[in-house]
RNA sequence: GAUUCAUGUUGGGCAGUUGCCCCGCUUACCAGCGGGGAGGAAAGUCCGAACUCCGCAGAACAAAGUGCCGGGUAACUCCCGGGGUGCCGAUUUAUUCGGUACACGGAAAGUGCCACAGAAAAAACACAGCCCCGAGUUUAUCGAGGGGCAACGGUGAAAAGGCAGGGUAAAAGCCUACCGCUCCGGAAGUAAUUCCGGUGGUCUCGAAAGAGAUCCCGACUUUGUCGGGACAGGGCAAACCCCACUUGGUGCAAGGUCAAGCAGAAGGUUUCCGCAGGGUUCGCCCUCGGACAGGGUUGUUCGCCCUGAGCGCCUUCGGGUAGACCGCUUGAUUGCAGCAGUAAUGCUGUGACGAGAUAAAUAACUGCCGUCCCGAUUUUUUUCGGGAAACAGAAUUCGGCUUAUAGACAUGAAUCAUCA
RNA sequence: UGCCCCGUAGUGUAAUUGGCAACACGUCUGACUCUGGAUCAGAAGACUUCAGGUUCGACCCCUGACGGGGCAG
């Protein structure tokens, strides 16, 4: 396994796991409340499930913008899931978080870079992690 | 030379690290290596097709769309060429040239509408009025009444061909010349269309269309033939409509293949014993007793209690959900050259093809170079620091249209400045 | 992917054979009141989303943009 890496299987891909986290997970928001993210937390299981995705709502901005917000947040999650990762090995958690934009869109941000997400990120996965 | 506008082309490059999607190979479920990975609009979804399934003997109606003519194309509400009309500019004084815009069939098939104003808004019930006759009487510049007329007046977006002359009681295409319109004939052109010539009367038959006779005019093959208007009834069809032409519906979540789970159907299994009792359609069923199996009762055994069902299990079948796969990218594709064509485009030769995802990849960061802007330094060149770089993301595939676009380049127009 | 509807004062709605853009709330000014509210009187506020076209004349008809909302699988 990469270090660094998100492969398909890392990721949230069938609809019943996406209705499972909107309907009976529960939101975080970040302090600066730009961004939010939905977790599902479950202890009983055999192995350690850690799954993500990435969502951005069509009202925030155009197609452009809302593949680059997308992006960005896989990049900084990418590069930042290592300790949630070990967390959830050691205690063999099963977890579904699915990340999206809060108050953060096209017409106040049109430029956005990396720095602009990866501490709210940061922050967020500390939260998580503190619920386990 | 600068700025602005319009049109067209282009839509930064190289390297490193960390990642994602697809293909191939090595491996064996973890990876490694190699190759590839957004656009001119991928957008809007406004048209046209390919392809898919459904429907369909044929015809007609309805509905929708198109609408000068010709060509191109697989097809088109597209493109090219031509014509007409309007506007602008130049030339010039009645034409020619250039640019530009146009949904540009039919208003004489019918229906409808044209507010306000105006007498009247469509084959005029004529307001003010003009002219003639004129009872009457106050004999006048009066006038009941009857008749003729539509020139002139004001209104309106629009008022029933224009102007001039004749004509008349006053008038009128009532007549004439020119123009315009319509129609007819001839010529040019594939056609739209353009150019040239002409565009009188009387009588008879007929509901009309039209036919015939005669005079006149013109032409010619010259004594015969041919041709010869009704000056009418404005606009709107992006009002209904008429005419001509076109169109079956559906859309890749189309459609097809495999197929968990749940539900369904069919079949199998559905404990054994008794000279016990009863019933029987002779397959079997019910009751009782015993064994056997499962469960419960306290931790174990015995004992006791419950159960032995059409339940469960197994097999097969059809349809088919989740899911997987196919459709899925090489095609009405495109660069260059030649030929045909005014052009759109076509043909031939040759070369290229390098996305195929499905909660949806094509990215992030760093450095250097290139472009532009600002600041400092410098006569300038240079150097240093900081900043900017648009519109926008494939989703079955093509042909168009429309819209959005920083900077750079090219062409054209306008304005300003400088020089000659 | 395909399809449908809407856009009018600050807000919510009217206005159709195509003929003066209307109403309510809100805003402002004045009166009443010690002050405010309520009430009364009056006023302002619209290039009918935008750009073209048809027409004498367009919120209305046509075309194209832009924005918003919705539906189906």
């Amino acid at each position: 396994m990469k270090r660094f890496g998100l492969s398909a299987n890392e990721r949230i891909k069938s609809r019943n796991d996406f209705e499972l986290v909107y309907t009976s997970g529960e939101v975080l928001f970040s302090s600066s409340n730009r961004l939010k993210a939905a977790i599902l937390i479950r202890n009983e299981n055999e192995e350690a499930v850690l799954k993500t995705a990435f969502a951005v709502s069509r009202k925030c901005g155009n197609a452009v913008w809302r593949n680059r917000v997308k992006r960005l947040l896989r990049e900084s999650f990418r590069l930042n899931k290592e300790s949630l990762k070990a967390e959830v090995d050691s205690k063999r958690k099963f977890l579904l978080v699915v990340l999206s934009p809060n108050t953060i869109n096209q017409k106040k941000n049109k430029k956005i870079i990396l720095k602009d997400i990866m501490n709210d990120v940061i922050d967020l996965l500390n939260q998580i992690r503190a619920k386990l």
